[in-house]
DNA sequence: ATTTGTGCAAATCGTTTGCATCTGA
DNA sequence: TCAGATGCAAACGATTTGCACAAAT
């Protein structure tokens, strides 16, 4: 009874469902980097860290559809985009309100625990609506000039 | 007498004088570009905008070069580099603790005016240490999707 | 004279796109 | 069947780099 039910079982969710839920196909590549990116904890990566990890698990996967996979999951609402770095793009696994600590020269992100209380936002300018607010606690291992 | 010293009067400050105390050399290119970036009140700029503002200035310099200029008037501390948006990079004339509204479509920064009180922030990880605490509250103009 | 900066064009890096092919419903 | 997804390779935009030349001390 070594059947799919029970892999997703095994993985103690079902990312097939879970897609078809936010209206994706699910097709062989999105279950694949579906089942990568929420198998365990929060995590952030980059649309590269996650192919180089695909390949690692023999799911072979263009970058492209990297690409196209991670920005249908996040305008789906399953991942969240995080820009701090300039360079490269940091999607997180975790969607719920929080912030980030970013480690320079080691360009990782770690999710800050708890909340971060932030005294009144001032009112937006004129004509404008908040969507978001970010917190970046850059830090940097010490020693490190 | 229109000589050097009267167009650094005119500008209300000197900025051969500022790049030396700096310890960059006064070069042609530096030296208008500084004029370029501090001769009004805070600005957000990119590579691209600031090489623009130069050449309807009449003043030629390659956009290597002026990414040069960028990199170490922020070494120097006069700059402060903002990351935001992913693509291009922000310069900021006011180097002072002050965070940002980003506005989504306009890719655009705005000041904050004024402290935006932080609850104590979490320590960082072990062997740590915070360099920057930095809030981007992102916004979009009301009426747009 | 020596050191440092500049311009150019080519190289690089992350990301996107066009298009022919394949796949899931 | 057939809309929608994928892979590839080329296109892209922002930034960097290598190197010959020019300018500052």
């Amino acid at each position: 009874m070594t059947n799919s039910w029970a892999q997703e079982k095994h993985d103690g969710f079902d990312m097939v469902a879970r897609l078809r839920a936010s209206g994706l196909r699910p097709t062989r590549q999105r279950v694949a980097l579906g089942e990568l990116l929420f198998a365990c904890g929060d995590r952030h990566l980059t649309a590269e860290t996650l192919q180089e990890e695909a390949q690692r698990a023999n799911v072979q996967v263009s970058l492209a559809t990297v690409y196209n996979t991670l920005h249908q999951f996040t305008e789906a609402g399953l991942l969240r985009e995080v820009s701090v770095d300039g360079a490269r793009t940091y999607f997180d696994t975790n969607v719920s309100d929080h912030h980030h600590y970013f480690v320079e020269g080691e360009n990782c992100l770690i999710d800050v625990d708890g909340q971060i209380r932030i005294g009144e936002v001032p009112a937006p300018p004129e004509g404008m609506e908040v969507t978001s607010v970010e917190v970046v606690v850059r830090c940097r291992r010490i020693g490190t000039s």
